[in-house]
DNA sequence: CTAGCATATATGCACAGCGCATCGAAGTCA
DNA sequence: TGACTTCGATGCGCTGTGCATATATGCTAG
């Protein structure tokens, strides 16, 4: 514990009566008779509303690449583009609920993992009108990214490219299977960027690798997962002892299957339950 | 890099023409004519819009705690509770830029170190009506946190006491400077709780918090801000080694002065330019 | 003026984690 | 059967960290 004060000490709360906040008020009647009366007379538009949106960044890893999945944007603005799937968040849904409605609908997907990343509000950054993202990134294993086949042709799988290392950060490239670079609506680039230096800066210290990966792997498939996420490679030794002593990884008892050389032990992902 | 793949080859990239998205459009001129003609007869009602607002934990270190600065409320709902500072996003301001402003409003402040923290979209958060809150965190050294004579009395300083241990996160308190507790209007508490385990985490491979301190400082006064904002002692050997190993400290060649023992050497923070 | 005291600052040492090299084990394939 | 590949374990050196110790430097009490 701090054995000094870092400053002299400081006033006493402050018991005057406080102004007027500088925000316009709604209505006069705020500050008088009770709060249900007040709900019932309150007007939302007293304040000018926004449009606001969840854009997911789908990401998935094989071959040693990230991948995510993009839709084709057949309206204005940016039509004939590429964007992350995304949709207007309903009044009645949380962010949250808004992300897995957004991901079941586009790319028929339930009970991935999913977490909120960031909100984007740059006024310019939807041409129709102000729209505020709040983006999210969820993370599937490769069996279940979706593939045209589930999704009617409507989704793209298309490989990111990091043009940065470590956790710089920055807007990332798409590239389609065939080789052909993918534009991309808004600022989806940057959207994407963040959620790779997101999960870069996650893999160290959470169990998120496990999130790309089947339920049973082997400790080979794990190092491959957090050396594409991380762009770059790994000390192999180091990296088992590590994973082992985390207490995260439990040995299924049994082995690899039709492999070219000794099969290696599969385990499965423990949660921790009670640390 | 990964030697082997991860999973067998997929599918190539979808050509079929997509389907109609899931979301109803907006106008069916969408798909026609040219962009600009588009923006002209945009309809930003076509979706239901949201109220977005913007709410800033300002956080300071002082005596061997956290603390952090809100504003009594006058008005329904949560009359006579106290809440972070706030406000709505306005139409053409940028989300940090509303952070700022409130900020600049509500204590006095500009030019302090502020970044996103998270976005709270709970329908319920808010009974008045639908009201996403975008969080902002602030850090600013203890010399510069708004006492009562800068804001008239409307903003009150609070310490923070932190229910939980390392970063396991969840809703914090706030104890007035006479010890009486202060009760947080909607979800604040939690917007705290997340600004305190946010910096936590930060500390460790951030120079975060270098924006508690004044421009210069002795190693004992930084030590003394992460024990503060860890909640927890540390090894004061091992911390003045990866300090100084950082690279972020330079000697000033000053001393403190008026001290009652050994005056310690004042460093000041140095930005790494180009590493 | 001097002894005592509190703190800063430097150094030595034990231990754990990690990178690296080596070696045996266990499969496939020619 | 032997070559080849990958898995999985062991040993060694380097480095960072926790802990203990020693010295330096200022203030204060007597």
């Amino acid at each position: 514990m701090p054995r000094k004060p870092a400053s002299p000490p400081r006033q006493g709360p402050a018991r005057t009566p406080a102004r007027t906040p500088a925000c316009r008020r709604s209505r006069a009647a705020a500050t008088t008779g009770d709060e249900a009366a007040f709900l019932e007379a309150y007007d939302p538009s007293a304040y000018e509303r926004l449009s606001v949106c969840v854009d997911v960044a789908l990401l998935s890893a094989f071959e040693g690449h990230l991948f995510t999945a993009v839709v084709k944007r057949h309206e204005h603005p940016f039509q004939g583009k590429w964007a992350l799937p995304g949709g207007f968040v309903r009044p009645d849904e949380s962010l949250h609920a808004a992300a897995d409605r957004v991901l079941a609908a586009k790319a028929g997907l339930d009970r991935v993992f999913v977490e909120q990343l960031y909100s984007f509000g740059d006024p310019s950054r939807d041409p129709r009108t102000r729209v505020i993202s709040v983006a999210y990134y969820a993370l599937v294993d490769c069996d279940r990214f979706p593939s045209p086949a589930d999704t009617a042709g409507s989704v793209m799988s298309a490989r990111i490219v990091v043009p940065w290392e470590g956790e710089t950060g920055g807007p990332v490239q798409l590239v389609a299977l065939n080789g052909s670079r993918v534009p991309l609506a808004f600022d989806h680039a940057d959207i994407l960027g963040m959620a790779v230096k997101r999960i870069r800066g996650k893999l160290d210290y959470t169990p998120v690798g496990f999130q790309l990966l089947p339920s049973t792997f082997t400790l080979r498939q794990l190092q491959d997962v957090h050396e594409t996420v991380c762009g770059k490679a790994l000390n192999k030794d180091s990296f088992r002892r590590k994973m082992l002593a985390s207490g995260l990884l439990e040995a299924t008892g049994d082995r690899q299957v039709d492999v070219e050389h000794r099969p290696a032990e599969l385990y499965r992902f423990v949660k921790r339950s009670a640390v």
